[in-house]
RNA sequence: GGAGAGAUGCCCGAGCUGGCCAAAGGGGGCAGACUGUAAAUCUGCUGGCGCACGCCUUCGGUGGUUCGAAUCCACCUCUCUCCA
């Protein structure tokens, strides 16, 4: 393809570019000498479930493989040891090779499923940072000043507010830019809160006699609470390895107005395909549920295939539409032929104690077999029955001695 | 090295002239109502204990004062600010 036409397709869903001249160039010049872009990304040792929210990145990737280019990926196990401080972390806890390997391991698996294994490289950064001296991380950490360290956003924030800044978290960039010193990478990718840490490997590949790489920067995607943005730990995300009736779900519970996002950023529709949604939405021509369950749908399928994403609409339907039973529910056998309800809520795992379970009485969120109990009674255990908590916690219990 | 400020429940944050503090308020979470959804909105609950105007554990750590301490004292740990 030719690198204008590249170009026009790498633009897209793109949220910064630096340069985007820089880009052509780097595009044309790989076109005449036929030779690939080297594309990097990095990646966080210590979080292996991959989410929508990195398929954004990924995605992009894989439209640099589909042109021909080379993508690289970085697994930071040497800079795992600090942890990016972008974001609240703060000093974690040294991993073991073991548990890095592990990690990388469920790392490819998950990511596989949007890269193309057979053009994908994955390299480790303690390679090269676990050799270095301290001289040369001396030399590496007078390429710049505390003035413009502080420049980060996350940095001057803390500063300012008199929370904690720890030295070795300075080095953090400074060893993310490094590795693109040691790739000598032409493209690095990463989300908008990356922008820091992207430039400054073209800021020290510059001092180390390179070529600047590119920055391509990508959209945050928004979690699925609709405010913050989607991390595992805020625990508002929907994992890419998630199943397919836990994901159609997710989907199904963010708000509206988030709806085009997701559909931009976490679907392979086109662009014409977009507007028209796009178009919809705004006149309200379409019941926006209708539109969110084709969302919930596309993105199914993307990680699951149409059948699990056919089946797992079907089941929406029925549990939270037609507010049946789900057709698998968990079994729980009891051992005593009686057995006081709050305790057996909690045994259950609904609630973490008994007080709780208590309360959950109280607000009529209890239901036996669908009839709703308000007291706490003890309950004989006969013959299997249902027990319901809340619209969407069910268990089957039964007696495990019949 | 010196001088100050602070550490509270899942998180943020009030309380700190000792009892009325299991600790205000917000966020988050859970539940109920409503709805096209598990959205939005409104309401309730949100330390544990066989369900209690009862007991137990909780306000950085360890001791102490007191009939009684998140609240007072001593020491320790950690964080921040200013000065050098």
């Amino acid at each position: 393809m030719r690198p204008e036409e590249q170009f026009e397709l790498l633009r897209q869903n793109v949220a910064e570019i630096i340069s985007e001249e820089e880009l052509l160039n780097k595009l044309r010049k790989s076109y005449e000498e036929k030779r690939p872009l080297k594309v990097k990304l990095g990646l966080d040792p210590t979080a292996p479930d991959v989410h929508l929210g990195h398929a954004v990145v990924l995605k992009k990737m894989r439209q640099f493989q589909k042109l021909g280019h080379e993508v690289v990926l970085i697994i930071g196990d040497f800079t795992g040891m600090i942890g990016d401080p972008t974001g609240k972390s703060e000093t974690r806890k040294q991993l073991s090779r073991e548990e890095i390997m592990e990690n990388a391991k469920t790392y490819k698996e998950q990511v596989f499923k949007i890269l193309d294994p057979d053009k994908t490289k994955i390299v480790f950064n303690s390679e090269w940072l676990s050799r270095m001296t301290f001289e040369d991380v001396l030399k590496l950490a007078s390429k710049y000043t505390v003035a413009r360290m502080l420049e980060r956003e996350d940095f001057s924030k803390r500063f300012t507010e008199g929370r904690p800044i720890s030295i070795h978290e300075f080095f953090y960039p400074l060893m993310q830019g490094y590795d693109s010193v040691a790739l000598n990478a032409d493209v690095e990718l990463g989300a908008t809160e990356q922008k820091f840490n992207i430039l400054m490997g073209r800021i020290l590949q510059k001092e180390y006699g390179q070529e600047p790489q590119v920055a391509v920067l990508m959209p945050i995607l928004v979690g699925i609470d609709g405010k913050r943005k989607m991390s595992k730990s805020l625990g508002n995300y929907i994992g890419v390895n998630d199943p397919p009736d836990e994901m159609y779900g997710k989907v199904m519970s963010i708000p509206d107005e988030i709806m085009l996002e997701y559909y931009k950023l976490a679907t392979d529709l086109e662009h014409r395909e977009l507007e028209k949604i796009a178009e919809n939405l705004k006149e309200g021509r379409v019941n926006p549920r209708d539109l969110k369950m084709r969302l919930a749908r596309e993105i199914v399928k993307l990680y699951h295939g149409s059948d699990e994403a056919l089946k797992a609409e079907e089941k929406f339907i029925r549990i939270f539409q037609k507010k049946d039973l789900p057709d698998e529910i968990p079994i729980f056998e009891v051992n005593d032929e009686k057995i006081w309800l709050p305790k057996l809520i909690t045994l259950v795992g609904f609630s973490s104690s008994n007080s709780e379970a208590l309360r959950m009485l109280k607000q009529g969120a209890v239901k036996i077999n669908g009839e709703k109990i308000i007291d706490a009674t003890d309950i004989e255990i006969r013959s299997p029955f249902i027990l319901q908590v809340g619209k969407r916690k069910f268990v089957k219990v039964i007696n495990a001695k019949k």
